[in-house]
DNA sequence: TATCTAGTTTATAATAATTCTAAACTAGAA
DNA sequence: TTCTAGTTTAGAATTATTATAAACTAGATA
């Protein structure tokens, strides 16, 4: 009970922290995606499933883009680079590296500390390094 | 001339070398792509573009589709992970990475000699390592 | 507490990239 | 020269995303 006030205050307080007024819609999204420990993929398909099954009020898809796009620029989320032509976004926005597996098209995380770079390129005049991802493509 | 005809022939061999028919569409969709000494990046937009417009004959572009695929899956082009959502191709298909400027949304190359890694994890059980690439985000 | 308004949500239309379809064409084997 | 499996093509269909503009609401202000 207070844990769950809590959790919706955190939220809020998040919400607020980049200017986003914490609307009903916008708090329940963020329960879906911050809520649990375990950070994962999703894409705005499976993510508005999620949200419109589960006795949920439903929130229209427009939200569900709006939203992701809007926690995307907040910091909150983290678009994933593939290949495909459809956006895949992360809850986990720690620098870390994937495994791309091109038979079944999945995404694996990797631990920020299994790889290590003993050398980095010097960065184009006038632009700096904001962040560093590395993609292992595997197969059989 | 004779150097028209060998690079010709060169490309036909390998169509060929891969199952692929050399029809007149390809060839010149080859011709476009590895004719010059210089790898570049390119969408089917842009490759559509730069085919039909010089006094080159018309190609629709659902053959460009079809042979970019082809060329792809026979190795000759590599897809770029991006996070937009339209294919991007390279026609450097050795190992390298890239820096991602998100503020121009372009791609660079980055010689596979300038980053070294130090740490590489294990793959899962049953898959191997293909390909790993490094991209590196850049900002002002 | 009631009022007001900028910010937000929504259904739907519009757009963009890609894939599908099935009829016409062609490389090259016989 | 004939034949046919593979290829090309224009256009329709599909998929993901963005735009539109009317209705709604959080929360500041009176």
């Amino acid at each position: 009970m207070t844990k769950f006030m809590n959790q919706k205050n955190e939220i809020i307080n998040k919400l607020r922290g980049s200017g986003l007024r914490p609307t009903k819609q916008r708090i329940l999204i963020a329960k879906n995606l911050f809520d649990n420990n375990k950070t994962f993929h999703f894409t705005v398909e499976t993510l508005n499933r999620k949200i419109n099954k589960s006795g949920n009020e439903k929130i229209s898809l427009a939200t569900i883009y709006n939203t992701v796009e809007a926690f995307t620029n907040a910091g909150y989320l983290k678009e994933i680079l593939t290949s495909k032509n459809k956006s895949y976004y992360d809850t986990n926005i720690k620098s870390h590296h994937h495994f791309y597996d091109e038979g079944s098209k999945e995404l694996t995380d990797i631990n920020y500390n299994q790889i290590k770079l003993s050398k980095v390129p010097i960065p184009p005049k006038g632009k700096k390094i904001k962040n560093l991802e590395v993609v292992i493509r595997i197969q059989k």
